[in-house]
DNA sequence: TCTGGGGTCCTAGGACCC
DNA sequence: TCTGGGGTCCTAGGACCC
């Protein structure tokens, strides 16, 4: 990420906000099922109907209360709190609290999430999409500190009236301040951090609250007795950067809020990868083979799709109980060959052979968007194939099974565009509108 | 707490080059 | 025979985020 130069203007000059959406893929369903509204939803991944196994997506905080939480187990969220449709299991009393269990339907979500990101680019002119319930907006020169509140809460409403899901709203002089007042007063709040604030809003927070601090880091920082943002503001810069390396400045400035990075739009992706767990873990070689096969073949049509060349491809192995492996390989020169992602991703599996697995993936990296192919194969394809074809000729020479010669350009595989998002549900008509919570907590004190 | 899927970034050692 | 310092690329693993 670029940052701003010397300039002598200080960052606080900036009027950032974080836009978050509240438990969005629940919030979705809600949209689409409105009975879901105020009851415990859970959404689950690698979840279907009935079954016991996959993750929490999300979890309505209706469903939080009762103990269930975003990446729990799907059968630890089923003790904490029953499937309504179970209810007609016997055994089980009436009264027993119930919630909805609903299978992850990222397209919908996808859909619902382009109607917010179309308003926040009405609103302002940089926009960084974070992830598909994300996004950082720059709004200085548009909006001063005087108007911010005014212009969040009224962003806030729009949201909610014209496309029916809460958002909670962070403002602040950067992105690291601004992301964490998003989160301050979650759900559906509004938190605004003036330049002056930053440091006392910060001080007395734990350092986990700060981006980038996980379980592990913040682990290692209570040894150190860094606690609170107050705790690493005020510590060693030189030991933090002993202990974490770049990182250690990183934390030690996002702790006073110094954050110079600067909101753009996010480029193109770095990597492109699927994988997928077996229900149970399994040793058995056709369907390691298969199911490897399948994952290279998405992820190929992916990259296809959105004409992106790889010069890395790579495999990931789970083995029980969570034994990560992860084997890559660089070819000479970018390619976009479905034959070769699955030859190599085969004979990368090789030396896992005979071992017990419980989770696959394919990943392609190192990309490159080449313009050529953006515009058109057909120009490549007389044109020059010398480089890049003699570069796979040796790459596919270190490939178990001899795959035939196809060149870089030459992936015949048909690609699969996903359909244009079909939203259903214009604008749920008889929404109450929604009334304006008209609460904004504003830390403007030094 | 027995663990889903899609990403990003950092580190560290080794190969290789000049 | 021993051996500097800088740079880049590759690979494996890990922390973290949503």
């Amino acid at each position: 990420m670029r940052e701003e130069g010397h300039s002598g203007s200080p960052a606080a000059d900036r009027v950032v906000l974080h836009v978050d959406m509240d438990c969005f893929y629940a919030a979705c369903e809600r949209r689409r099922d409105p009975t879901l509204v105020g009851e415990p939803v859970v959404v689950g991944m690698g979840y279907e109907d009935g079954a016991t196994h996959g993750a929490v997506a999300t979890a309505s905080y209706e469903a939080r209360a009762f103990g269930v939480e975003s990446a729990q187990p799907i059968s630890q969220a089923l003790e904490a709190l029953p499937r309504i449709a179970d209810e007609t299991d016997d055994g089980t009393t009436d009264d027993e609290p119930r919630g909805y269990y609903r299978t992850v339907d990222l397209e919908y979500y996808q859909s619902v999430s382009e109607e917010v990101k179309a308003i926040l680019h009405e609103v302002s002119e940089t926009v960084r999409e974070v992830s598909i319930d994300e996004a950082y907006l720059d709004v200085t020169g548009r909006v001063g500190w005087h108007s911010v509140d005014v212009f969040a809460r009224n962003l806030k409403a729009r949201i909610d009236e014209e496309v029916g899901v809460p958002a909670s709203i962070g403002v602040a002089p950067n992105m690291s301040t601004a992301k964490i007042a998003s989160d301050h007063d979650k759900p559906d709040g509004l938190v605004v951090v003036e330049p002056d604030a930053v440091r006392g809003f910060l001080a007395p927070l734990p350092v986990d609250d700060i981006h980038g601090i996980g379980p592990v880091t913040a682990r290692e920082l209570r040894s150190m007795g860094v606690e609170t943002a107050a705790d690493l503001a005020t510590a060693d810069r030189a030991s933090l950067v002993d202990r974490f390396g770049t990182r250690g400045r990183e934390f030690h400035e996002r702790a006073r809020g110094v954050d110079r990075r600067v909101v753009e739009p996010v480029g193109r992706p770095k990597s492109l990868s699927s994988e997928s767990a077996f229900t149970e873990q399994t040793a058995d070689s056709d369907r390691i083979a298969d199911s490897l096969r399948t994952l290279a073949s998405e992820v190929a049509d992916r990259a296809a799709a959105r004409d992106a060349l790889y010069k890395t491809i790579g495999i990931k192995v789970v083995r029980p109980p969570f034994d990560v492996n992860t084997r890559e390989r660089s070819l000479s020169g970018p390619v976009a060959d479905a034959d070769l992602v699955r030859s190599v991703v085969a004979d990368l599996a090789e030396e896992f052979a005979g071992e017990t697995v419980r989770k696959l993936g394919v990943r392609v990296s190192n990309l490159s968007f080449d313009e050529a192919t953006q515009s058109g194969l057909d120009r490549w394809e007389g044109a020059t194939p010398s480089g890049t074809a003699t570069d796979h000729a040796t790459t596919t020479d270190t490939a178990a099974d001899g795959t035939d010669e196809s060149s870089a350009n030459g992936s015949s595989e048909t690609t699969h565009e996903h359909p244009p998002w079909s939203a259903d549900a214009s604008s749920d008509g008889e929404t109450d509108a929604s009334p304006l919570r008209g609460q904004t907590t504003v830390f403007d004190f030094v």
